[in-house]
DNA sequence: CTTAGGG
DNA sequence: CCCTAAG
């Protein structure tokens, strides 16, 4: 029922003021069934003011959490003010009765809040909204303020979050993980409305605009239904690629003077993102945490368990910090993973698989900050970021067993061909809107086929059984995934430019990945190309470890790195992040053909910034030769600089024919050499020792004794 | 999390 | 690059 109600906003609900809410009467439903339709406003009122009670009354964060989330809530709707004060109230209510139960409803549930927050993050990020509707935002705040100081709190918290992408579980209140995860699937949402706002920024306003491609997603949870058909409830979000300047959230914060917590959460965020920068190591994490065997063995579950965040694909959002993060990241990153597990293991009690969000993570960026590679979670609202061009993947899950031999399909999202929209700067956010919905109107009614991606390949051949092309087969079904795909060559709605036909259509394994690059200069181009796309990214990748390289002092790096690419710094973060957050199964996804990251090559520049630290800080301190020369390349694990170490010195032991790839000038060879020998008879991993080590290798390259 | 090594 | 054992 619920899901059907969803279901029916399908297509038309791309609108995204309707996604977000959930029927009155669902809302209702949750709350109180003996409600009255028509007295809605009247306990509607009552309810508020018994919420406001009772935040007062408890200080339990839990309780404030949802306050929090609550006002986040409120933003969007056009309804505003009146509507956020009722809503506040029972919105709590609901989270609650979450905690007790159905799964289905946590969903339902989970998606409001999603929503909510996500009005809460176009509000924030939207330079260009109406003074009114940002201003009944704000109202809204003050008064949940008046709760009290922990719904205050709450409130910034999640603002971080939610700016950092992390993963929202910690909140301080794990029971309402599934807001955290709404967190992320917010972000779709706020880049919409970020896309007009991204000329400015970009300052090509043109070329913003015209390229900016807009992603759209359904996404519906999986109604598992384990006798009958599968209902697909649609939750749409729609997710445009845009830049989003950091700087409008803190710019939008100052604007509510009133509210000094406020200003102090998102300097507060700044802080955070400023020390620490995305991690691919991160990345690397969370690729691992969902890999196979964890999903099966569902780790320690510790602190904070959302169990209802699985129902919410929204998708978690977890984002790996860098060490120096602080704990209580950390903690939350923790949570995170626990909820992925966890989310995982409910999975897999229902037997349904989730694979979704593909996503090239290392594979594409390479800007040290840029990370910008996208991950899609499931939650399908996470979006990418910048440039990208998405890949959406779509989320489907699968469900074997049946007994019959049926099989069983929850599709969580499709994925939307890319849209490209072009409008003038100075046109609203609400005209954007709605061109954007024409446009999505538009591939709707110009037909849609729906492409079948197994193991990443589509499935062309529509005569075939499912068991023939192996759907039916359970591992299979784990990277299945399921894309609407315009029928018609035109694929660029109205406003598009039609540039990039082919691009569009490109098949799977382009979906999966994309391009973090630079979203100004990528925007358009999606890097889909599984592997071979190196492409933009190599190039991006080289440039950027250039400057590292060749600048020693990592400040001059950002700066350079800042200059160059002022987009991808800026955006970047926020890719990563959507990366690290969502995608379970990237993996699955791409099947096997993602599993790997994408081969990246080191340059010449990377060698010789590599040499240089090995000289100074020996063999074996790897991280530390990360932190050093490698920094901000994120891409690059101390892992991998220890293999690169490894094959650079073999490399030049062998010969010069022997080699192979991009050649590595003998003098590096020699001083690989020289260090090698150097360090391997100074075991020692003296950090004093390094200005004397370093000369005595440069001084005597020649007597390395090559082993 | 890091290292060190094997694959 | 990945995976693992070990610290």
């Amino acid at each position: 029922m619920v899901f059907k109600k969803r279901q029916d906003h399908g297509f038309n609900g791309f609108r995204l003021p309707t996604i977000p809410r959930a029927p009155r009467s669902i809302r209702r439903g949750l709350r109180k069934k003996t409600v009255e339709d028509t007295q809605i406003c009247a306990f509607e009122l009552l309810a508020s003011i018994a919420g406001k009670l009772l935040c007062e009354s408890e200080s339990s964060a839990s309780s404030n959490a949802s306050e929090g989330i609550d006002l986040l809530a409120c933003g969007k709707d056009a309804v505003k003010q009146e509507r956020e004060f009722e809503d506040k109230p029972f919105k709590a209510d609901w989270l609650y009765q979450r905690n007790c139960g159905d799964s289905s409803f946590a969903f339902e549930m989970a998606s409001q809040n999603i929503s909510h927050k996500s009005t809460w993050k176009e509000f924030s990020h939207a330079e260009s909204d109406d003074a009114l509707e940002r201003t009944s935002f704000i109202k809204s705040f003050d008064c949940s303020q008046k709760t009290g100081d922990d719904v205050k709190s709450v409130i910034c918290k999640s603002k971080t979050d939610s700016e950092n992408y992390s993963s929202k579980v910690e909140g301080g209140s794990p029971q309402f993980g599934e807001s955290c995860d709404a967190n992320v699937n917010i972000e779709a949402e706020r880049r919409l409305e970020v896309v007009g706002l991204k000329n400015e920024d970009a300052n090509k306003p043109n070329i913003c605009s015209s390229k900016v491609p807009t992603e759209l997603f359904l996404e519906s949870p999986a109604a598992i239904n384990s006798d009958s058909n599968v209902k697909l409830p649609l939750h749409q979000d729609s997710v445009p690629n845009a830049c989003f300047p950091r700087h409008r959230n803190d710019i939008k914060l100052g604007s509510r003077d009133d509210d000094e917590n406020f200003s102090r959460c998102f300097k507060r965020s700044t802080k955070l993102k400023a020390f620490r920068p995305p991690t691919r190591i991160a990345d690397r994490r969370i690729r691992k945490l969902l890999t196979s065997k964890y999903w099966k063995v569902a780790p320690k579950l510790k602190d904070c368990e959302l169990p209802r965040s699985a129902f919410v694909d929204g998708g978690l959002k977890p984002l790996y910090h860098k060490r120096k993060t602080c704990h209580d990241r950390q903690s939350r990153q923790k949570c995170q993973r626990d909820i992925l597990f966890k989310r995982r293991k409910l999975f897999d009690q229902i037997s349904v698989v989730t694979s979704d969000g593909g996503f090239s993570s290392e594979s594409v960026s390479n800007s040290p900050e840029k990370g910008m590679t996208e991950d899609k979670n499931d939650s399908a609202a996470i979006l990418h970021g910048a440039n990208g061009v998405s890949s959406s993947v779509l989320g489907h899950q699968a469900s074997f067993h049946s007994k019959d031999s049926h099989v069983k399909f929850s599709i969580k999202s499709f994925r939307v061909p890319e849209l490209f929209i072009e409008v003038p700067e100075t046109a609203t956010v609400g005209s954007l809107k709605r061109t954007i919905m024409e446009a999505v109107t538009s591939i709707l009614g110009s037909g849609l086929d729906v492409g079948i991606l197994l193991q990443g390949k589509k499935v062309r051949d529509d005569n075939r059984t499912l068991m023939q092309t192996g759907i039916s087969c359970k591992d299979n079904l784990d990277s299945l995934g399921f894309m609407l795909e315009p029928n018609t060559v035109q694929t660029p709605p109205p406003t598009c430019s039609s540039d990039l036909p082919p691009l569009l259509s490109c098949d799977s394994s382009q979906l999966l990945t994309r391009s973090p690059e630079n979203p100004v200069l990528d925007s358009g181009i999606p890097d889909t190309l599984p592997d071979p796309p190196l492409t933009n990214s190599s190039n991006h990748v080289d440039s950027n470890h250039d400057t590292v390289h060749t600048v020693s002092s990592p400040t001059d790096m950002n700066d350079k790195t800042t200059l160059d690419t002022k987009a991808i710094v800026a955006v970047p973060a926020m890719s990563m992040e959507a990366l690290a957050v969502v995608p379970l199964n990237q993996k699955t996804r791409r099947s096997e053909l993602v599993q790997r990251r994408t081969r990246r090559p080191f340059s010449v520049s990377e060698v010789e910034a590599l040499v240089h630290a090995v000289e100074e800080l020996g063999t074996g301190r790897w991280r530390d030769v990360k932190l050093r020369a490698f920094e901000n390349a994120d891409h690059r694990t101390y892992v991998d600089l220890k293999d690169k170490w490894k094959t650079l010195v073999h490399t030049a032991k062998i010969a010069p024919q022997q080699r192979r790839g991009e050649p590595v000038p003998q003098e590096l060879l020699d001083r690989v050499l020289a260090a090698h020998s150097y360090w391997s008879q100074h075991q020692a991993k003296p950090q004093g020792k390094h200005q004397a080590g370093t000369s005595k290798i440069m001084e005597a390259p020649a007597e390395v004794p090559v082993e």
